[in-house]
DNA sequence: AGTTATTATCGTAACTTTACGATGATAAAC
DNA sequence: GTTTATCATCGTAAAGTTACGATAATAACT
C-alpha cells in the first residue's frame, strides 16, 4: 500500500494532481515566486533567498522540474532556471477550468 | 526531520500550499468534480463513483474538509457534502494571482 | 594539475500519505 | 430494542516526503 491507484483515474485528474502537488509545499511556492519576480531566467542563488539548506532547495527544484513547471539549463558553472511557459499555461488553464466550474448550491442544506 | 519548516514561509504561501495539497491527489480532484457536477449538495454515495474503499474515500473527504475546501453537514443518516464557497473562491483567486504573474522571460537562455 | 564555486546526488532520520479491513458511532426502519 | 444503512475512526503496512550533512560532479580560474 502507500501508493496511489493511478490506473483508477483519468489522465486529466492525474495531470492536474501532479501540478497541484508541485505547488503543495510552501518552499516550492516561494521558489516559483522568485522565478516569477524576474522577467529573465535566474542563475542560481535561489538558496540564498530561502532559509533552507542547499540540498533541500535542490530537491524542491528537482520536483518542480519533474512536474514540468520549471526548466533548468546548464550555463557554464551555474544552472539557469525559469518557468516552463507551456506547462505553466496548461496548469493555469486546467485549474481555472476546475475552479470556474463552481455554481453555489441551490439547496440550503449547508 | 520529515517536517516542513512552517515558520520559514509567509502566511500566503502556507495557505496556497495547503489548498494545492488538497488538490494534489487524483482521488480528491475526482471528488471535487463530483461535487461540482451537481448544483446541490451531494448526500453520500461518492464512494460508489470511485474505485476506492469506503474508508479511503472518507479519509480523502476528511483532508478536503481540513483544507477547508468542502463542508460536510450531518443530515440524518447520511452526510451532506458540498464545496465551501468562501474557501473555493479564495483558492481560485490565490492561484489565479500566482499564475497570471507570469511574463515570458526576455533572455533566450532557456 | 590544483583550487574554488556551484549544483546534484547519496544516505539517512523522522514524519506523512495512501490504502484497506475491522470496528465504532449514529440514526432511520422495522 | 434490534436490525440496517451510512459514515467516521482505528490500526497498520507500504510507500512517499522533507530535511540535512556529506560527498560527487562539473566547469571556471589560477
Amino acid at each position: 500500500m502507500g501508493t496511489t491507484k493511478t490506473e483508477a483515474f483519468t489522465a486529466t485528474d492525474l495531470l492536474l494532481a501532479k501540478y497541484a502537488k508541485a505547488l503543495a509545499h510552501p518552499a516550492r511556492v516561494a521558489i516559483l515566486r522568485i522565478l516569477l519576480e524576474r522577467q529573465s531566467c535566474i542563475c542560481g542563488d535561489i538558496v540564498e533567498e530561502l532559509p533552507l539548506s542547499q540540498s533541500t532547495v535542490s530537491q524542491h527544484l528537482k520536483e518542480l522540474k519533474e512536474a514540468g513547471l520549471i526548466k533548468g539549463d546548464i550555463d557554464g558553472k551555474k544552472v539557469c532556471y525559469c518557468i516552463d511557459e507551456q506547462a505553466w499555461k496548461q496548469a493555469q488553464q486546467m485549474l481555472q477550468v476546475l475552479f470556474s466550474n463552481y455554481t453555489p448550491c441551490g439547496t440550503n442544506c449547508c
